[in-house]
DNA sequence: GCAAAAGTGTTCAATCTACACCCATGG
DNA sequence: CCATGGGTGTAGATTGAACACTTTTGC
């Protein structure tokens, strides 16, 4: 969603910095697997990451929290800056032109646009997920059922993973990707699906009590079949340290 | 230097990218040294990081292999994207108009720029400084003797050299950093000064040797006091399977 | 009572850390 | 010949990986 300009807009479109947006890859998890939000293009079967452009007097990380705000209702959730996509093509202008042609100016793709490219962890149940001006849907995909994508989205949402799982590598991860009280094995799965790879209970158990970062509560999950899980819940204060640290712990 | 405008310039400015640069944070090593390199600025005692704009036809990517190009002279040098600085107010506005009113226009800060860092290592040796037309110095300074710089550019070096500090933690450096042929001590160095601490050298030639990345030549530095070293150079094709598996690897 | 998921400990291998002495060279 | 930096190996500690059985629960 990025790709809009200042020319095609009208009323919150003169005070953006031009050629230069954002976008966001917002992960989420839910039943074993990781999801992205989508947006779906109005008149068109296509999809893209949601984004939006800086405005002059916004800094260019209030401006993914906006976006992110505006898309998911969520704020104060883990955002991270990852690369900046500067190529001069970065996607066939023409063939998007006629796409988009009905509702986008024609200028809008005479003028390249850097993106700076950011991802979020957020708790899934907690989205509200809110399409844009541009869009008529905004939805989960799980990332093995990711379409293709307009503009560069599939590279951008390629690196944000790539970005994600190596900084899952040796910081904690979790606090806004999980529910307050959640199960070891909950945990475990969020870092399977992250990783795409099975990792042995015991040793991840291991692991994450380890650095401190999780509390056990006294109560389990009751209602699911099978025997209770433990609940934990993170001690945010040992969890900062560890972020600051960058107290390197690999899964 | 990034923050040049448009409108500042005059033949070769009309073409840029507004309110986006990039600043390079070039680091050499020398003498058991980490060295920046700095631009000081014409009719004051200040310098900043080499730095430019992004032409509309070429990739940020390449605007930096061109400033630094510009900048040293060299090209095919080892340069990474590490962070774009997108604060509203990346430095006082005020204070700086006066200092370079004399050389820049005054609607250069009335307009927020936007900017991409990247860090490139490169051979000291092989650099021959030049300044621009706003600069008239261009030289080394080792990391501790960093004076105040202009801009947020304090700020963009610093996070520069965290950056090169954490990728040094899992990928192969000092192919752009020494010379071709070099000691295993020499290599040490580098990592010390990189990191700003000693290593066992005993421990550290088997991790280095362990990768592959340096092959043991034939010949030892003669002309030195002392024990003659051996000479390594490196395995180029080994190093760069190593750079792409991401064959984490810590000192 | 049975099917399914949760919980838990030990052993072995690999890796990391600490550490000290002899050697070669130029001066 | 001596001062200086280069070269090298081992032992102990730590960490990581592999592995299986018992418990609890809802149905």
């Amino acid at each position: 969603m990025s790709e809009k300009n200042k020319k095609s807009g009208a009323d919150d479109s003169l005070d953006v910095i031009p050629q230069l947006s954002l976008d966001c890859v917002i992960f989420g998890f839910h039943d074993s697997t990781l999801k992205v939000l989508l947006l779906k293009w109005k008149g068109l079967e296509e999809y893209s990451l949601p984004g939006g452009f800086v405005k002059q007097d916004e800094s260019v990380d209030d401006a993914a929290v906006r976006v992110l705000k505006e898309r998911t209702g969520l704020d104060k959730i883990f955002l991270r800056q990852f690369h900046t996509f500067g190529k001069v093509k970065r996607y066939d202008n023409l063939a998007l032109q006629k796409k988009l042609s009905h509702m986008l100016d024609e200028e809008v793709f005479q003028e390249r646009v850097v993106s700076i490219g950011y991802y979020a962890l957020v708790d899934y149940e907690k989205v509200f997920p809110n399409p844009d001006k541009f869009t008529d849907k905004c939805e989960w995909y799980d990332l093995i059922d990711v379409p293709e994508l307009l503009f560069d989205h599939n590279d951008i949402l390629n690196k944000g993973l790539k970005a994600l799982r190596l900084e899952l590598s040796f910081q904690p991860i979790g606090l806004n990707l999980l529910p307050e009280k959640f199960t070891m094995p909950d945990m475990q799965r969020m870092y399977e699906a992250i990783l795409d790879k099975k990792i042995d209970p015991r040793n991840f158990q291991k692991k994450i009590l380890k650095t401190g970062i999780v509390i056990r509560l006294k109560e389990v999950k009751k209602g699911v079949a099978h025997k209770s899980p433990y609940l934990y819940k993170f001690d945010q204060k040992r969890y900062k340290e560890v972020l600051e640290d960058g107290g390197l712990f690999f899964i």
